[in-house]
DNA sequence: TGACGGTGAGACGAAATGCGTCTTAGTGTC
DNA sequence: GACACTAAGACGCATTTCGTCTCACCGTCA
C-alpha cells in the first residue's frame, strides 16, 4: 500500500521533512511551530532532523522556503510553453506569477495574521532568494531573446515589480490582467532593455 | 466611529476577550495559545485578564467553550419557531444541530488536525458540559409535551444521540436526513419516553 | 478637590517548553 | 560481523510562559 512502486519515485526523508513542515505551517503558521512538531508529523525522530539539516530550525525553514519557491517557479513555467515571443513570455510570465500569488490562499492568511513574517519573506529578507530562484528557472527561457547579462537584469525587475505590484495595487496598473500588463511591460520593460525590439 | 451608539449594545471587556480568545483559536488551534495571545488580540492587558477570569487559561478556556457552546444553541433556537408538535420539534432539532456539526469548518479543522482536543471537548470532558446547556436551551420547549423530569432526560438522550452518529455515523440512521430522523426518533425516542404519544 | 474602581504596563520568580547535542540500542544491508 | 542509518530519549541551556504583584494613570462621582 505505501510502497508507491509504480509511479511517484519514493520521496526522500528529505522531502518527507518538508512535506511535514509544509502541513505544520498550513496548520499554525511559522510562528507556533516547533522542531518536534515537524519531526512527529514526518515520523522521524528529532535526531535524524538534525542530520538532515545541521543547524536546525533555521536550515530547515531555508530549505522549506527554497522548495517552495522552486515548486512556484515551476507551476509557473508549466504555463510557458510554445510562448515564442518575448513579450508574450514576459506578459504570461508577470500575469501567471500574479495571479498565483493572489490565489494563494496560505499567503493571504500569513499576511493576515502574521503580516510582519510574511511581508519579511517577500521583501527585506526574502526577495534576494526569490530573484535567485526566479533567474534560475527564468533565465533559459529569457535567454532565447536576449543577452545573458541583460536577461539576469530583467528576471530582477520583473521580479521586483511582480511583488510590489502584489503587496501594493496601483490604481493604474493591474499585472494580473494581461491587457495592462501588456502595456506596462511594453512601456517599462521592453524599451528599457531592448530598445531596437520594443518597436518590433 | 468605533461607538456603537446605535445598534450594537458595546462589548463588554469579557466579550471582547472571548470574541480574541476565538480569534486566536481559529488562527493557530487550541494547543498553541498563550495568554498573551489572547490579551494582545482583544487590546488588554494581561493583568485585566486573569481579574476577570481568575484562574487563567482554563478558567477563560471553559467560559469560552460555554460561549460557544450557547451560540450554538441560540442558533438552534432560532430554527424551531412556531413549531408545535414534538415529534416536529425533535426531528427538528437533530437535523439542525447535526447539520450545524457537519458545516463547522473549524470544528472540522479541530477534528482534523487536533482530534484529541476536539474529541475530548465532544466527550470525556464536554459532553456533561453539553448536556447541561442543552438542558437550559431545550427544556422550555421540549417541556410543552412531556414533564419536566422526562424532558431532562430525553434532551440528554438526545444530544449523545447527535453526537455519536456525528462522530461515527451509522449506514442505517442519518441524523442529518429529515426522514431518517423522524423514523429514528419515533422508534427510539417517541416509544420509549411517551409511549401514549407514539401511537398518535 | 480627593477618593475610588478599573485599567495598562511591566517586573518578578517559578515552571514549562523548546533547542541542540549526545548516547544507546535496534534494524537492515553488505 | 562490520557498517550505515535510525528511533528514542536523556541532558543542560536558553527562552517562553505563567500567575502574581506593584505602580502609575485615568475617568467618575461624591
Amino acid at each position: 500500500m505505501t510502497s508507491p512502486a509504480s509511479a511517484a519515485p519514493a520521496p526522500s526523508v528529505e522531502e518527507r521533512v518538508l512535506d511535514a513542515a509544509k502541513v505544520c505551517i498550513e496548520r499554525w503558521g511559522m510562528a507556533k511551530i516547533t522542531i518536534d512538531d515537524i519531526a512527529n508529523e514526518a515520523g522521524v525522530s528529532r535526531a535524524t532532523l538534525y542530520r538532515l539539516f545541521p543547524g536546525g530550525k533555521d536550515v530547515l525553514f531555508e530549505a522549506f522556503r527554497v522548495r517552495e519557491l522552486e515548486d512556484f517557479f515551476t507551476r509557473l513555467a508549466s504555463h510557458l510553453d510554445h510562448i515564442d515571443d518575448l513579450e508574450d513570455l514576459l506578459v504570461r510570465v508577470v500575469v501567471s506569477a500574479t495571479e498565483e500569488l493572489r490565489s494563494d490562499q496560505h499567503l493571504a492568511g500569513m499576511l493576515a495574521s502574521e503580516p510582519g513574517e510574511a511581508l519579511t519573506s517577500l521583501t527585506v529578507d526574502g526577495l534576494p532568494r526569490i530573484i535567485r530562484i526566479a533567474t534560475v528557472f527564468l533565465i533559459p527561457l529569457v535567454g532565447e531573446y536576449v543577452p545573458r547579462r541583460e536577461a539576469s537584469r530583467l528576471v530582477e525587475f520583473l521580479a521586483r515589480m511582480v511583488i510590489s505590484f502584489f503587496l501594493a495595487p496601483s490604481d493604474h496598473v493591474d499585472l494580473g490582467d494581461a491587457e495592462s500588463a501588456r502595456s506596462f511591460i511594453a512601456t517599462f520593460v521592453l524599451s528599457a532593455f531592448q530598445p531596437s525590439l520594443a518597436s518590433s
